[in-house]
DNA sequence: ATAGATGCAAAGGGTTTGCACTTGA
DNA sequence: TCAAGTGCAAACCCTTTGCATCTAT
């Protein structure tokens, strides 16, 4: 049976907490105040069982440690600043992209990544 | 200076025999039919050379190795199979993506990844 | 001859796992 | 009580690096 423990709090509050997906390391950082002895692997474990119960959703990204945001909200894409190196969420999408893909080809996800510089960092 | 090499030769053909971006471990698979005892640092640092001299490009991808094709192609993307795991070349691009982002974001790049079953595995 | 390239094994970074200890129900 | 959860360290995977050896030039 799932016990709620205060690591787990403390990891689910500082996910809640962000306006922009989180690096496990992230994550830790903002859990910390809360949970000083709290350990990285508490933090992946947090996240595996996060995600198999539906709350919390990965946001994979080329060359760097997924980040990770709450799960249900509405189809959107990334933002990556390489300056500050956060990963912010952008609304919308242009869609139909399955025509890039020649007819033979069963496309079923697409991603799309902006680079550049955030407002902060621009 | 830069010498040529039986190593490096295999390594360069590997890639140009192929029809699509190739990841390490791809590159040595290939290569060993030439030069058996090949190493994978030696194609890691193939590849790191062969970057800088501008004859290859990367292809990053969300949680799997990168890839690696000759440089140089036209502006497109790219295709990951789910089920053999390899990567195929898109031409086009549906452009206008900067648009996306609000316009405090400067955006000076992008990637599209479209998955699902490539031609063989559908 | 000799600097650049190679192969092996060890080191690094991010993530996962084994295991003894702790703790929530 | 006692199984689930935690923390630490070791293990893993991919990539890079140190170093003795080899080889183009």
């Amino acid at each position: 049976m799932k016990r709620r423990t205060k690591q787990r709090d403390a990891i689910q509050r500082a996910i809640e907490r962000a306006a922009r997906p989180l690096a496990p390391h992230e994550i830790l950082q903002d859990s910390l105040t809360e949970t000083p002895q709290l350990g990285i692997a508490t933090v992946y474990r947090a996240i595996r069982d996060l995600q198999s119960e539906g709350w919390l959703k990965e946001v994979e990204l080329p060359g760097e440690p997924s980040r990770y945001e709450r799960a249900g909200l509405d189809h959107h894409h990334h933002f990556h600043c390489r300056e500050c190196d956060r990963v912010y969420d952008l609304p919308g999408c242009p869609g139909a992209l399955g025509e890039l893909a020649p007819p033979t080809y069963r496309v079923d996800e697409h991603e799309i990544i902006l680079y550049g510089r955030c407002p902060q960092c621009a």
